[in-house]
DNA sequence: CCTCAATAACTGACTGGTCAGTTATTTTTT
DNA sequence: AAAAAATAACTGACCAGTCAGTTATTGAGG
């Protein structure tokens, strides 16, 4: 392709997959991956039905595409800022926390898990995939936190893998929520309160000043 | 039903409808609405599709009937079982996780909020009536408990609305998660340890001293 | 700078299969 | 035998995927 240039299609033409890439993920979160038309997420991609077939093989190819495209440099930045980070445990658990809310909770991700919740029995190997290589990756530094402050004593002796997914178990609720119910009827759920209420029922709950048991 | 005789046929003609019901929530759980065909839900529950047809006036209605009949006793019996206890806020608390992960995690309504988080943007009328009838119902009785654990000095004050949805979210959750993910990739997902493990966390987190029990 | 041909990007009418819903017919019950 | 229940063959709308044709872009020759 021409290497230099008179941009206005030459740019376009690059950006083509991301737009209907997010042009499906919009409209599989929304309706569903069975109930969302080919000829729609070409339109909402402001193309025609036949360019979505330059760029993917089928319908699935599309979907796949989508998580995995969108997934994978999201989970590597966030592996990245943990890394990086410096301090108690319980501030690595809220940093955590917020990070995950920051990119999942608004950003282009945010339907994710219901989408993958809601397909997972139609691909199962797109869902092993998921589990495997993003959920479980994200519960590990989940975990791996809540095993150095345990350590530390920071927090009270758990179990840690339970506790991992107890962290993520809200946050992944609240943006499945937001796609669904919250739609339509939930109107007054607000999605920062009830992080933050989590956020401190979580760290009281697991203090190692206040050990029940 | 049958005043006199030959029974048989009776009877199995007073259950078609549930039978129906059951086989289609079977499936719109696992496949999803759009991707479940008539004529599976006619072969699962032993009939033709014609018959199913003389139940229900469409597919759409089938989907509100299976919802609405399945959901009205079960909640019922939940609130006649919360109306009639006596004991600690805590307790009740206890009890009402348990009561909710038996009835929902387990028995037939087990699929039921995969189905609704799925299916919400293609049928807001449903939508609407699961959230205020269903889902706000349910809520109601954990706020009513808190409000009334923190009346007692039993919790710490907090925010009790948004406490209510902490306390569910990991049964919602742990449910839906049953029956997409678990299914296929996430095998060591042990439910009742992490029920067990929120109870924990959930009841030292909102404890009034930091001393439990 | 202006053709004009070659190529890359895109389009939308068309096809073949699928499936919700209907109807004519058969089976069961009374 | 009449009525009720159930069936299986049928119909028509719909949609994923294709492909012959159109439009934009580049580049060479005049």
């Amino acid at each position: 392709m021409g290497e230099h240039g008179s941009g206005r299609w030459q740019r376009r033409k690059a950006a083509r997959p991301d737009e209907i890439r997010d042009a499906a993920l919009a409209l599989f979160v929304e309706k569903g991956f069975a109930a969302t038309r080919m000829d729609e997420v070409a339109r909402r991609a402001g193309v025609s039905k036949g360019t979505v077939y330059l760029y993917f093989e089928n319908k699935e190819a599309l979907l796949r595409s989508v998580v995995e495209e969108l997934v994978e440099p999201a989970l590597a930045q966030a592996e990245a800022q943990v890394a990086g980070h410096h301090g108690s445990a319980r501030d690595l658990i809220r940093a955590l926390i917020s990070q995950w809310w920051a990119m999942v909770g608004h950003g282009r991700l945010s339907g994710l898990p219901k989408l993958m919740v809601a397909e997972a029995g139609n691909f199962p190997e797109l869902a092993r995939y998921f589990s495997e290589k993003v959920v479980k990756r994200a519960r590990r530094l989940f975990q791996r936190t809540l095993e150095l402050g345990i350590a530390q004593g920071e927090f009270r002796p758990l179990d840690a893998a339970a506790a991992a997914r107890l962290a993520m178990a809200p946050l992944v609720y609240a943006s499945i929520w937001r796609h669904s119910l919250a739609c339509c009827g939930d109107e007054d759920f607000d999605p920062e309160r009830f992080i933050q209420a989590h956020l401190d029922v979580f760290l009281s709950g697991i203090d190692a000043a206040g050990a029940c048991e």
